[in-house]
DNA sequence: AGCACA
């Protein structure tokens, strides 16, 4: 009966991402700590809170961390996104918006991060979410088992599903309406990255474009005082990503404004 | 808006 209560956070007609304050945060170790999730985003400007769940899911963790505004969001996420989380065992973050933001349980005893543990108890039977899950039943003893399963799959493990469920379970309508925004340039896994600034060099840009997972090589061409330069990466699906997140964003060099990012025409040749 | 390298 309370189908229809639906939190006006998903009924957002848009879902404009401009609008996201807080950060979906996948490829974390499951023995990781709401602490470290703190103490890795609590420098950051503009960071008021995280929360770490441990999903019912194969025991997996996500994390959210909610800025001030959508753009110390974005700053964290570049930052961030693609780092080494545990070298010990190679886990690399992938962090992106997430669906909604996190609501703040306002008042005392929210403390600066919160902790929400989905696992399934020994003792206790899962009361929720029976049903759509085709896993058979494994032992909680045998939680080690997947500490790998994680980063081979890199980006392509991260099912978005998991970004608007939290705090409640609920899953709203989750149709992707993203619109490509290249006009008419066919998905390629090599982007061309225009709008530099001309004293930009091959080392600054690949030290953004490296943070991000799949990228492969950077080649800069001069043209005539405009450089532009041509960014490989290993899928299309990680190009994209790389896209859409660094779009329109500075460099240090940039003096005409932010990079411009489009799929190239042709993939960069294989030496 | 501007797309190279072989």
């Amino acid at each position: 009966m309370d189908h229809l209560s639906y939190d006006p956070y998903y009924l957002q007609p848009d879902t404009d991402r401009s609008l996201i304050k807080t950060l979906f945060v996948s490829g974390l170790p499951d023995d990781v700590k709401a602490r470290e999730i703190h103490n890795l985003f609590r420098r950051r400007p503009g960071f008021e809170s995280c929360q770490l769940k441990y999903t019912g899911r194969g025991n997996q963790v996500v994390a959210f961390a909610t800025f001030c505004n959508h753009q110390s969001a974005i700053a964290a996420l570049h930052a961030l996104n693609g780092v080494k989380f545990d070298p010990q065992n190679g886990s690399v973050l992938h962090i992106e918006l997430a669906r909604s933001n996190s609501r703040r349980k306002s008042g005392p005893g929210s403390g600066p991060y919160v902790v929400i543990d989905k696992r399934t108890k020994a003792s206790e039977n899962a009361q929720e979410t029976s049903g759509d899950d085709e896993e058979s039943e494994t032992d909680e003893a045998s939680s080690a088992a997947d500490a790998d399963s994680d980063i081979k799959d890199g980006i392509q493990t991260t099912k978005s599903e998991t970004a608007d469920d939290h705090e409640d379970g609920k899953v709203a309508g989750n149709e992707r309406s993203e619109k490509t925004a290249d006009e008419g340039i066919p998905p390629c896994s090599t982007l061309f990255i225009a709008n530099l600034g001309p004293n930009c060099t091959e080392d600054e840009l690949k030290q953004v474009l490296s943070q991000y997972p799949g990228f492969n090589v950077l080649k800069i061409r001069n043209r005539g005082g405009m450089p532009v330069a041509f960014a490989d990466f290993e899928e299309v699906e990680q190009a994209t990503e790389v896209m859409e997140v660094l779009q329109s964003s500075l460099l240090s060099s940039s003096d005409r404004g932010g990079m411009h990012i489009e799929y190239a025409r042709s993939k960069m040749r294989k030496h």
